[in-house]
DNA sequence: CAAGACTGTTAAGATTCTGTTAAGAATAAA
DNA sequence: TTTATTCTTAACAGAATCTTAACAGTCTTG
């Protein structure tokens, strides 16, 4: 599971600390700016998953923070300000930004309206999805649906299996050191533990073998590790 | 350029008045509802581009109307309620609501947060073709009703049971995992909470069991989590 | 060419995971 | 309160998966 990042813009220090402290605490992974332009130069260098934004900036005023990142980006923006007006809430709101909420503020409340934040920005991730599945001659792998596929037909693969032909594919082309494979798939070091590696290699080349008597996808690489060839 | 069409869910006659008009003025297509269930039906029916929901309403919690429309659908959820406590906003929040505003609130300021609302559903209601009806095979689940049928047999699930079988319905095809799972229905993260999964998924497959002895429509991927299969 | 190192294959045993059942705890209803 | 329903936990058998080890085949290099 992939951590949330949020870009914190506030100049007050205070507040700033106290919200990085508690979105950390939550598992967030957290970058601040004090002030509109390192907030831009930081929401346009990371692309943050979310973006809370104080209004009061020295530099610049929040409006024009959010037209700026609007330009190019459609990123939650939860805007966090000391006026009450709604003129001022109108104001962001029709400018861009997502949600606001008038200092002093529940930082319960806070991490809830981020939650749903967060909760739309997956289900727009789900529309647009990137990359989900990988496609090599007879070889189809549905990383979404967590599924591969031979001929239109389902693999039934163990879970090891499964990451091996992953991780493979991902990097389809290059070669992968045994070391390198058995550090992703088990986490380990242990630089003896190549003999279940070639057990699975077998059964994953014996799994993804066709009728027609082509060449296996995964070559091996003698001294080095395996590699699967672009078909 | 079509008309975005609002459902106000909201019991009181003169804000549902007062709401309606300004809606009108602004030429939104609006429909109302003095109650959850009539809400649920009309979300269902019409399915609305945005959602006013009271939550002080007379024959349900807000809450549930909340998570009955959110399990099949996406449009954006905006309280509008009396209370104002921390609380009442996480709950409804975390619930799925999209937006919270405290009664009494100014006009423009929920008009400006419909605005908001609707520029990002716009993206959403082009992709998701949101159905309240799920069928496969001889299973049939109505979301708005929160009911599911085998056969045309209503079928007698308890609160779990039943939203296990929409997040499989829902997720129709892909492989879900366990810790997700069980995520999404306990909210824990206690990775040994799988016994209790494996009673659920036990007695789901005994109630989906039809005379005829085909396979069972959930299927498990050991080491992984579970699926359910497109008939 | 031949020895040594590396890789592929197989199968058995160990380990982990899942399905099922039942009993007790927790919760909701009467 | 009692009663009924639902949920959690624990135990265990059986299934699936993983590791290990042995051996055969292949490649490399002196």
């Amino acid at each position: 599971m992939k951590q949330i990042q949020i870009l914190t813009i506030e100049d007050d220090n205070s507040v700033r600390n106290l919200i990085s402290a508690t979105l950390s605490m939550h598992e967030y992974n957290v970058i601040t700016a004090a002030n509109g332009a390192s907030g831009i130069m930081l929401a346009t260098s990371h692309h943050p998953d979310i973006i809370l934004l104080d209004l009061g900036l020295p530099d610049m005023d929040g409006i024009e923070v959010i037209s700026r990142i609007r330009t190019w980006s459609q990123v939650p923006i939860i805007v966090l300000s000391a006026r009450s007006e709604t003129a001022d809430k109108i104001e962001a709101l029709d400018a861009g930004a997502d949600d606001y909420l008038t200092k002093p503020f529940s930082v319960e409340e806070l991490m809830a309206r981020i939650r749903a934040a967060q909760r739309r920005s997956v289900i727009l991730k789900k529309v647009y999805p990137e990359n989900s599945e990988f496609v090599n001659g007879k070889l189809r792998i549905d990383y979404a649906a967590g599924l591969a596929y031979l001929n239109q037909n389902e693999l039934k693969l163990t879970p090891i299996e499964y990451k091996l032909l992953c991780l493979l594919a991902v990097n389809i082309g290059k070669v992968l050191t045994r070391n390198y494979i058995i550090k992703e798939i088990w986490g380990s070091v242990s630089e003896n533990d190549s003999g279940s590696l070639r057990v699975f290699i077998t059964s994953l080349r014996k799994k993804l073998e066709t009728d027609d008597n082509e060449p296996s996808m995964i070559q091996t690489h003698v001294g080095i590790g395996y590699q699967m060839i672009r078909l």
